[in-house]
DNA sequence: GATTAGCACTCGACCGCCCGGAGTGCCAGT
DNA sequence: ACTGGCACTCCGGGCGGTCGAGTGCTAATC
């Protein structure tokens, strides 16, 4: 569909300047400051005829007759794409980055949140971390706690050192031994199994329960599903920080494009189907402008990429900020702390 | 300090009309539209009169020659003082307040944010529940569970039906059966008593341990101090929600201002600091404009409530939005939810 | 003495206008 | 192929004028 057969040395280089320029400052650029610092020896009248060739191309625009230029999405898609001189992430923030993340003493749950302030902190835009689906989560152990008027209280610790906890209804009290009996059976059932297996199995013990055991077990087993098909338990979900941040940017002030953004964290459904689809992808990906495919994010950029296991990808992170953002310093942090919330899930395994 | 010595029957009622008007569409109020709408029978040049008064008194000023006029902080105070009636709650409020946070399948946390949101979706505003000290909570039981390389994962029922969990790091690896043994002996010492006694009395047993008890022992004790003084456990946490929901004010537009109050609901500091006073006082209290004494909220009231346990206050939850709010609809909002936080609470102590 | 009508005055919002600056496109000259 | 020159366009800011809303004051009225 497109038509970037060619493009002269000149016209590219003057695109990464100009890009570079409009990001900087934000403000259009003309001929003439593009001609004084491109480095290029030739005159304004020059670069206004290289300039002419690049908007017919798509990718730049002039806002208006007679402003400068800034860059179409098309524009900045090359730019990211060929052009862009990804910036080594400075010693600091990779130190940072090491040591808040690969803490020994948090939990899954703790460092997903922490990778997310510190993504939202070193690039100053909102940032998202997925979660893992809890379905591949792995069963480590089950407690049952007695609670008034048969009411009891199931925490469920996962791999990851995840401790989940969930009130269930029972028809009638529980005695503190049946209670233990019921958990000791779980245990022994299905520790070490996935949480998805475990409740695929459990139906099936629902079935045989049916002929051949006896009530009790009949109810342990209903329990022991209420356990793991609850709430939260099998569900995405999505850590979010830093959304005020982007009130700092001019060209996202007008208040209710800006709602419409927050809206958009707040709802979470636009946001995990995005995200759902850069779990595939192989590193850090780029999504400009309405490439995204959701209208809230139309003048915003969404640089994702997966962190994975040694097994396999495990969930999705990103920031979300203004398309004309320093692209060259937000993919580096973004690449890094996908890897390193990598392998710090990995060493708490 | 003030001059409020008296104020005739139709200052009275003019201000209060005026401040009715004021609330509902935001604009100053001129001395037509107030004749028009006071149901007084005279005309708009003797309310000129009465206006001018008022002003004098500093109830009510101009934003500048020739607009109408809009409340001062004072006039709000006196307003929501002595003239603001109190509408009753819409029963479909009052249900859903009931049904959603009398939730038997919840557990104190779950409930806590239910309020805030329910809070800040009833009167679209941002709200903030002020989650109990920790230390009051009390201990129902301790868990340990084994986890690789001496680190060992500690889950910590307390009243409320909450769990906590926390990684501890031991100078070496134990054994499943010397983790059951220091569990029973923590429980079978601590059950029931609040965390703050625990933490006491730990101090002391470990001054026993120095010199009678076995090495081991000392090592238990220690890991337990490590469980109650962790992070989370005895620290005031608040739980904010519907922020974004500002931003549909007009009056709050300016950016910056915005950002600052955002900021405000970031920190948590102030925020702590504001509600930690409305804690003893005995009913719904407003905070209007500066009177809250924190810069980011000038422009903004706050409406606060303590609930209460059956042995005392436990918290307090609030609203803040623009100083122009509807009183009338709001504070019987902030009020019943203390009522029903605090009784849910109850229930499940 | 309280209330009212009348009137001059003030000020913000809005509109049309003009002007300077920045930048473009085109053309003719090197 | 590049450049200088030039006419043209458009935005933004400043200026002046008008309009409407609202005030404060004063003199007349109840």
């Amino acid at each position: 569909m497109s038509s970037e057969i060619s493009l002269t040395e000149r016209a590219q280089h003057l695109l990464k300047v100009l890009v570079e320029h409009h990001i900087r400052d934000g403000r259009p650029v003309g001929s003439t400051t593009l001609s004084r610092d491109s480095g290029l020896k030739v005159s304004a009248a020059t670069i206004r005829n290289t300039m002419s060739d690049l908007e017919s191309m798509g990718l730049i625009q002039s806002p208006h007759t007679s402003a400068g230029r800034i860059p179409t999405q098309r524009g900045y898609r090359l730019f990211v794409d060929s052009m862009v001189k990804i910036q080594p992430l400075e010693r600091v923030q990779l130190n940072q980055l090491e040591s808040e993340i690969s803490d020994r003493e948090k939990s899954a749950g703790e460092v997903l949140s922490t990778a997310s302030s510190l993504l939202s902190q070193l690039t100053q835009m909102a940032s998202v971390v997925m979660v893992p689906k809890r379905g591949q989560m792995v069963l480590r152990q089950l407690e049952f706690l007695s609670l008034s008027e048969g009411r009891v209280l199931a925490i469920l610790v996962t791999n990851g050192n995840e401790v989940q906890n969930r009130i269930l209804q029972t028809d009638r009290t529980l005695s503190e031994s049946e209670l233990r009996q019921a958990a000791n059976w779980f245990n022994r059932t299905f520790v070490g199994e996935e949480l998805s297996v475990v409740r695929a199995r459990l139906v099936e013990e629902l079935e045989r329960a049916r002929g051949e055991m006896d009530g009790a077990m009949q109810g342990i087993v209903r329990m022991a599903q209420q356990v793991v098909t609850s709430g939260k338990v099998g569900e995405d979900d999505v850590v979010v920080s830093g959304r005020s941040r982007l009130m700092e940017y001019g060209e996202l002030c007008e208040m209710d494009r800006l709602r419409q953004l927050f809206d958009a964290f707040g709802e979470k459904r636009d946001m995990i189907h995005l995200l759902d689809q850069c779990m595939e992808a192989d590193g850090v990906q780029v999504f400009i402008g309405e490439e995204s495919g959701y209208s809230s994010f139309d003048d915003c950029s969404v640089v994702t990429a997966p962190y994975r296991h040694e097994d396999g990808v495990v969930g999705v992170l990103g920031v979300v900020g203004p398309t004309r953002m320093a692209y060259d310093k937000v993919i580096p942090v973004v690449d890094m702390t996908a890897k390193i919330l990598g392998s710090a899930l990995n060493s708490m395994r």
